[in-house]
DNA sequence: ACGCGGTTTAGATAACTGTCAACCTAGACG
DNA sequence: CGTCTAGGTTGACAGTTATCTAAACCGCGT
């Protein structure tokens, strides 16, 4: 069964609506677990995390490579790889206008993500 | 600067409040990433996320080894091993009654890493 | 003392992180 | 129109780190 697209091919990552119930309300099966484990590991790196929030964070949604490749002390391509992980788990979108190339965060996987981990209220009495 | 505790010493993560402003609000520093990220990391893999699924999701919240283990097609060290990983994460606390070894998800750290990812609403118009 | 439940250690394999070099695209210039 | 430069990505490599199994080790109850 080959997949030529990326492997999202169980739950739409891309999707604005929470994929599943919180983790503190039910077992997670192990086919959704292999679809948001990694996204967990694609934030699971200091440079990705900041990456991430300056990009969430930039003005109008998007933040141009050439602003975020000087805001570390890294290589261009090493940031492009980064950049690459954070695209490959769904995190965000690229986008080309012109010379420069833009990022702009995925809101859905985001608080697909968020929901994930959100507490109901029945752990903590 | 010699580290000998846990690598939590900036921020507490056993703190049930929020430590920072969602990722789509403002450019977390690096040191909060450096704390943060491994947190996401412990996450980013899928028997652990399950793991912490199951735990998490537990009748009284809490779950024991012995119910854990027998649930993955794992050998009892690699199940052990990534619980110590959630362990060092500040995402689980394990505790030893009798012969059994129980553990408990600390939702203080899921509600910080929730409230980090929750996007408040200035991105998607 | 014996047996059971979990953890730790040691070791091989696989994956990740970073850099250098080469490539591709888009605009500027002659 | 060809070329030149700047911005980003891709590919290949070395060093580090993670994942798993097998064997040895602690704690507790019988």
């Amino acid at each position: 069964m080959p997949k030529s697209a990326a492997p999202l091919t169980l739950i739409d990552l891309t999707a604005d609506e929470p994929c599943c119930p919180p983790l503190a309300e039910s077992r997670i099966p192990a086919e959704t677990a292999a679809v948001l484990a990694p996204a967990f590991k694609a934030l699971g790196d200091p440079v990705r995390l900041q990456l991430m929030s300056m990009i969430a964070s930039a003005p109008g949604g998007e933040a141009c490579v050439c602003d975020l490749t000087p805001a570390f002390e890294l290589s261009g391509p090493t940031i492009s790889h980064h950049l690459k992980t954070l695209r490959e788990a769904g995190l965000v979108d690229a986008e080309r206008r012109g010379s420069w190339v833009y990022y702009r965060a995925r809101s859905g996987i985001m608080r697909q993500l968020a929901g994930l981990l959100t507490i109901g209220s029945a752990t903590t009495p």
